[in-house]
Parts: C-alpha cells; structure tokens; sequence
DNA sequence: CGTTCCATTGAAGTGGTTCAAGTACTGTGG
DNA sequence: CCACAGTACTTGAACCACTTCAATGGAACG
C-alpha cells in the first residue's frame, strides 16, 4: 500500500513547511514509485549516478564515505523526513555511499522529472535548495564538532542532535528513542576510535547522563547533556521542507 | 570601473560551465554592483541575514564559524569563483561568518532577486542547487579529513586541494601559488593546534614537498605531496556553474 | 554447540595538546 | 634614528586524550 502525500504521516509535523492542496498534488505527481529495502542493503554508492532520488518515510539509514585508506567517515545519520540523492541529481554523481541501517521504506523519484520540476515548479526548485543549505549548515556544525570538541561532548552532542530529530518526526516517547545504529558507526561518525567510544558511553552511563543499549537510547538528563554538548537546552530546530 | 559580466576573467576558466550571450546578459543583469572590502572585514556575520549575496571576484578570504566555547572552526578558505551567501538567502540566516582576509573584490547580488531568478530562470536556479550540491560535497571531505587523517596527511591535503582551486582560477605560477593566511588560519580549519600545525609546516618543508612561507606556497613535489594527502597525482577537478 | 558479530575492558604506546620562552618582523611615536 | 609594542612564527618540554593491541563475554543463528 503505497502512501499517498496528502496523508503523509510526516508532512503535519510541525518540522516541515506547510504545503497547500495544490502543491501537495505536485508532489504526489512527482513521486513515482514507493521503495522498501531490507535492513543492511545499499541504497547508493558513492560515485555512482543514480537515476532516482528519495524521501526517507521510515526506517533508519546513514550516509559514509570511504576513504583512499579503507577506512570510512560517516557523514550523517537518516531519519525519516530527510532527502537522498540531490548530489547525483544535479551533480553527476554522489560524493557519499547511503545504507540502510533498518528497513526502509523511500519515496521514490525520477531523477529525469527533476528539469521539469525547476522549470515549471520555481517553488520546490527553491525548497530544494534550501534543503541542500541546511544540509551544508550542518555539515559546518559536524565539521566543527570534530575539530574542536573531544570525545565525551562529541557523543553529546549527537545524541542531543538525534534525539531533537527524533523528536521533530515523532521518533521519541519522552527520554527515549530507538537507534538501532552500530557503536562502530558512532565512531566512524565523530571521528573516534571503536575503543573510545565504547569507553566515553560507559561514562554517560555512569554520569546518569543517557543510556544506549540494544538499539535504544534513553535520556536520563537532557539538560546535562546539553551541557556537555554545549548547547543551549532550548536550541532552536530549524524548520525545512518536506520534498 | 565594474567588470562586466560579459568580460569576466573568471567566466573563461575551464572549470566553470560556459554560459551563452543571453545567459550572461541575464547575469549581468543580476548582478546589481560590486563591492571591495578591505583585508581583515567582516563580509557576513553568522546569524545574520544578509540582504545580499556575492560572488568573490578577487582576494582570499575565509568561512568559519565561532563555537560556543569560542574556539573558531574555519570551513574552507574563499577563492575568486566562490559564491557566498546562499544560506542566507534561502534560509533566514547564514551558518558561519565570513571574513575577508586579503583585500576583496565581489560581484554583489540583491537577495530580492533571488526568488525571480527561480521564477524565470531556472537554469540559474539549478546552478544555484548545483554549487550548494558542490559545497556539500566538498564539506563532506572535510569532514573526513578531520575524522580520519592525521597531521601531516591533513596539511598536505589542504596544500593540494588550494593549489588545485588556484590553478583553476588562474592563481598559480607553476610550482607556487599567493596563500595570505595565517598558521593559525590553517590551524582552525584543520582542526590541529596553533603550535602542531607549525611543526608539520616545518616537516613537510624538511621533507622538500612544500614550503609555505611569507603568504607564499610553493609545492616542491606535488606527486609525494598527493601521496601523503592519499591522494591521486591526476585527481580530477569537477566542474561547477559561475554565478 | 560451534561460529559469528558486537560490546566491553585492560594495558601500553603515541600523536597530539598546552605551557612557556624566544625570534623576527613591522609599524609607531619620541 | 632608535626604542617599543604588537603580531606572527618558531622551538622545546611535559602531559594526556586518544589510539592500537589484545583478550573476554554475551547474544543470535544455522
């Protein structure tokens, strides 16, 4: 049963830019198909050009590079809401590999309607570039966290991160959400090594701060967390759109 | 005396997508001035929401962003061709600051116009999402670069990639290129200390692979330079719109 | 039940940090 | 013309946050 964008379950949420009735029947124009992949599977390869774009609508997924040494870099975590493959879209190619963390189920566009949507839709054209901006913005705030922050207000600082995403899609139930994530792809995501990060949770835990095990993360303080993470407790989360 | 958009240095660089008579003419039209700030200005504040944008004519200059602890993580270093100010200008404000580090001379756009070039450009308007597309990418390298490389390995891929973005806007004199920055400059985008980062500048001089000195860079070596910043000595550069 | 994958923990080593001091250059005012 | 102050760069020394190596435990699975 495929979903329709008029009843998408991610588009009431506060997080996103309304949309008007017509705007919505664009989108549901312009999606193609609906995608499911089993947990583990590769959604795109860095390199390559994929003829499709997505919207994550459920399931968990993240974003690495792999570099000339092997070793590999996680770019970012996917969570419902968020938009895969704009770099091969207008690009020619991806700069970063996508897996699937835990089924997923993607919206699914052609890569070849994308012309069509900044000639005649001026609108989503510009929605999709400013969702390339936040994309960069938070590439500059992972950029600075893994140039000047140490382990513990690393880990922080994600888990506060993906809790406040979690949150804006409706992920959380209080101080608590799934992450069904790898302690390695923590690791490969803050710069760290399996050991230390192994190490820097086992603190939190034991400062009572957040707990994470069995794919489960439970915050025990938020606003210590925050302050190790040195953010503010009430940081703003930015409102984008939903493509 | 403004450049016109018609005989713009930078526009017949390789690097950049060609642009026919009518395509140009409508940049020029664009474009409502130029602007030259002094070294050491602030051009964009982070947090602010700059009523224009701007393309860097001439001059260096650098994006960084102040941390809550007030440590500085530069993003990347600003070349003729960079464009600044997109952030701003589809969301409500910038992620970093931007200063200028030479004296600079910039093509400035009014950001009223923005929404009428998605209307009635949408090349434009594609280019646009391009460059973000682009940025992002290069971001995403960094990020890897700070997760996973050392010392040594970071410096010299900092020294490649600049010199790779000088020689394709016509910066270089073969093995050398102007780099105004500061140790310290190199330091926060690199994510090292003041103190390391000068030591590695001194190893990769001992070593006869580069040797950076009085705002001059000259490669010494520029295959082992490639080798120790694991990258390939062929590496391409891709291409990117002119706006 | 052996195998495999992930999490955990200890121990040893090191690439990087911070502290501290000194050099070199440049502009400024007396 | 010199003294001085300010800024950038340089170098040594001590320390430590993180890495790598190594070994173990627990859960899932055919």
């Amino acid at each position: 049963m495929v979903t329709k964008c008029k009843s998408c379950p991610l588009r009431s949420r506060p997080v996103f830019a309304p949309m008007n009735a017509n705007e919505i029947s664009f989108m549901q124009c312009f999606k193609s198909g609906e995608l499911d992949i089993d947990a583990g599977a590769t959604l795109m390869q860095e390199g390559s050009s994929s003829p499709q774009l997505f919207t994550a609508l459920s399931g968990m997924g993240l974003r690495y590079k792999t570099l000339e040494s092997g070793e590999r870099q996680v770019i970012n975590f996917i969570l419902p809401g968020d938009f895969i493959g704009l770099q091969a879209g207008v690009m020619q190619e991806m700069g970063h590999s996508v897996d699937a963390t835990t089924r997923m189920t993607l919206c699914v566009f052609d890569r070849k309607d994308l012309w069509r949507l900044f000639r005649d839709h001026p609108e989503r054209a510009f929605d999709l570039t400013w969702l390339s901006a936040v994309e960069e913005h938070l590439l500059g705030e992972s950029l600075a966290v893994l140039g000047r922050m140490d382990g513990i207000e690393r880990v922080a600082r994600a888990f506060v991160m993906l809790f406040d995403r979690a949150s804006a899609v409706g992920l959380t139930q209080t101080p608590s959400m799934p992450l069904p994530y790898k302690q390695q792809d923590l690791a490969d995501a803050l710069g760290l090594s399996l050991v230390h990060t192994n190490k820097t949770l086992k603190k939190l835990r034991d400062l009572g701060v957040a707990n994470w095990r069995n794919g489960h993360l439970d915050i025990l303080d938020y606003a210590e967390l925050c302050r190790i993470a040195l953010l503010e407790p009430d940081h703003p989360v930015p409102r984008r759109p939903l493509i």
